[in-house]
DNA sequence: ATTATTTAGTTAACCGTTTAACCCCCCCAC
DNA sequence: GTGGGGGGGTTAAACGGTTAACTAAATAAT
């Protein structure tokens, strides 16, 4: 293991001075430096990270998944882990896979103040969850995926549910249904918000029995449209706030003998890999969850850095995928429709 | 910041007898321990990760992702991270995801060298990787998932294809043929040696023209399939590589009219997130990727701790998943071949 | 009774950088 | 001629643990 101080030797200064020329510190005539740089690479010197992290910081950002190793296994949050290593990679920053124990909270914390990254990026984090409150309380820099804590980024529901509806508007539809998670993630309520934001905005009103809660699994989107195709006028277009329900809620009207995109318009929220490939492919709303990443290790970097204390909240704009699973709304539905109006 | 020091001076004890308790050391007796424990609890005193890399080991493994980040944000990929996550958090060991800048070879040796991670784990190697070579001249432990260098985790392939001819056979096939990718990968011959090897091992013989090389995009799949219909005597069942060629050739299957899993029977190889959702449901065979990664781990460990270098080399099993894409083989291509015999 | 071993600690030297505090010399202004 | 002000370095004290070497007392073995 070769040292500065060989590298000093070697080039004939002191530890300082290689120091201060491979920090870009201090008067260094070229000259110098340039001696100093060959020494660096004769004896191929690689500077030890425990020893500078032991002064200054780590230069890594933590990540904390929630419990279950199903979370990281998400291909969801791959895609906002891909957009954390992009903007880590560009900061010459490195990206830690926090340890995840019987106590999250605890670990998290534990190696945090350990010194071994300089800040935490929490993932999925719950309402009032520990990991947040036990950082906060031990100053450590951190920023949540989803409407959490303090300094958080995530995806604008609001207007995604603005692009879904408008979509569906601009299609013919009128009786439109939310099938609506009632799980207790921090993002739960802001679907019903911003639907019921979105039908106000067009002028639509919300039909009785137009909003279901159901859980997060796709059988859970298959029981809440049948419920939908049981109402006595039943909606002529879905949106699902997840890929996942809307799975479910496809088979369901299918195994009702109607056709989606044709019969009844359904809509996802996510876009999740199979998305694409059902039959028909989902129309849905993209999270933008590279951006997400990206947006996150900026936040935190901004955070540790003391810099812009500005916005330390960022809600990044998802976008519409038109696929197959929407469609004009009925004739037959316009003409039952007509008479009330 | 509390130190060991303050712990040592508030349990009355020199710093040596706190570590000592700490790294469960040294013949300390049960009431000098408990009341320097009872000390790092009162100070609520954490351990600095730097000053003990400094020392020792890092207790952190690194995760070389080939260049790009769309490896990342593959579900596959993150699936193999989640078993790596799982058995890493059981040895109380830490993940770094290296940065990945231009050369990924040189910022991938520098992160080891830097002491940062104790060993790396090598995701999607090329054959003569320059991650594996430049690791392996810095005497790096290192684990590459992907039959490439010295330790390495794999799926195993020949298996798999055993898995799924024996799987055709037994629905009455006997014209099957294989979709292979011919991209740089290090497994790529292994789908094409393991399936001639299970045609040899059921007494089939390799049909004319029934290996089609193609590139790994669904497209690709596609227009092999397309190659395989336009045969004289075209098969009754393909077996694709991977999931993503199964897509397409799923979709030329249809184009040419034909009813998947009644027509023809098609299986893919990987079980990807979308495979469930075709229509019909994908039968494939799943690459035991939780595993990999756990398995991946446990290797480096043991390289690390110099302990059994016992098997270097692990091929786990994949396992077949009956789904709707294949089925038994239509009776009039039974009545065409019958003749045959 | 003497020596060897074990137990229960302590002391201080590391680990490899960074960086505040100095130092020396040369030049310039007054 | 003297003081001030850089440029171009050096020295050595941190940073916060770990651990080899040592000590002192108690216990065991001979």
């Amino acid at each position: 293991m070769v040292t500065i101080r060989q590298v000093a030797a070697h080039a004939g200064v002191s530890t300082a001075t290689v120091s201060y020329v491979l920090n870009g510190l201090g008067s260094i005539p070229a000259e110098t430096r340039a001696r100093v740089m060959e020494s660096v690479v004769a004896l191929d010197y690689q500077p030890r990270h425990a020893a500078r992290a032991l002064r200054g910081r780590s230069h890594t950002l933590g990540i904390s998944m929630a419990s279950g190793y199903d979370r990281l296994a998400d291909p969801a949050t791959a895609e906002i882990l891909a957009g954390m290593a992009h903007a880590a990679s560009r900061q010459g920053l490195a990206l830690l896979l926090m340890p995840m124990s019987d106590d999250i909270a605890k670990s998290c914390v534990a190696v945090a103040r350990s010194g071994q990254v300089d800040g935490v990026i929490v993932c999925d984090p719950q309402p009032e969850d520990p990991r947040l409150t036990a950082l906060q309380h031990a100053e450590v820099a951190c920023v949540s995926i989803g409407p959490q804590g303090d300094t958080w980024v995530t995806s604008d529901i609001t207007l995604g549910m603005g692009l879904a509806v408008a979509h569906l508007v601009a299609l013919g539809h009128r009786r439109i249904a939310l099938i609506a998670p009632d799980f207790a993630l921090a993002a739960s309520d802001w679907y019903v918000d911003g639907f019921l934001a979105a039908l106000a905005d067009t002028q639509l009103e919300l039909l009785d029995g137009g909003i279901v809660a159901s859980g997060r699994r796709e059988a859970d989107g298959e029981a809440a449209m049948d419920e939908l195709l049981a109402l006595p006028d039943p909606p002529t277009a879905v949106i699902a706030a997840s890929d996942e329900l809307a799975y479910g809620a496809m088979r369901a009207i299918r195994d009702a003998g109607l056709v989606v995109g044709r019969d009844v318009s359904l809509m996802g929220f996510d876009d999740l890999p199979p998305a694409a490939y059902l039959q028909p492919p989902l129309t849905t709303i993209r999270q933008p969850r590279f951006a997400i990443g990206v947006a996150a290790v900026q936040l935190l970097v901004a955070q540790i850095g003391h810099t812009n204390p500005a916005e330390s909240t960022q809600s990044l704009p998802p976008t519409l995928l038109v696929r197959g699973s929407t469609g004009l709304v009925p004739p037959t539905v316009i003409a039952h429709l007509s008479p009330d109006k």
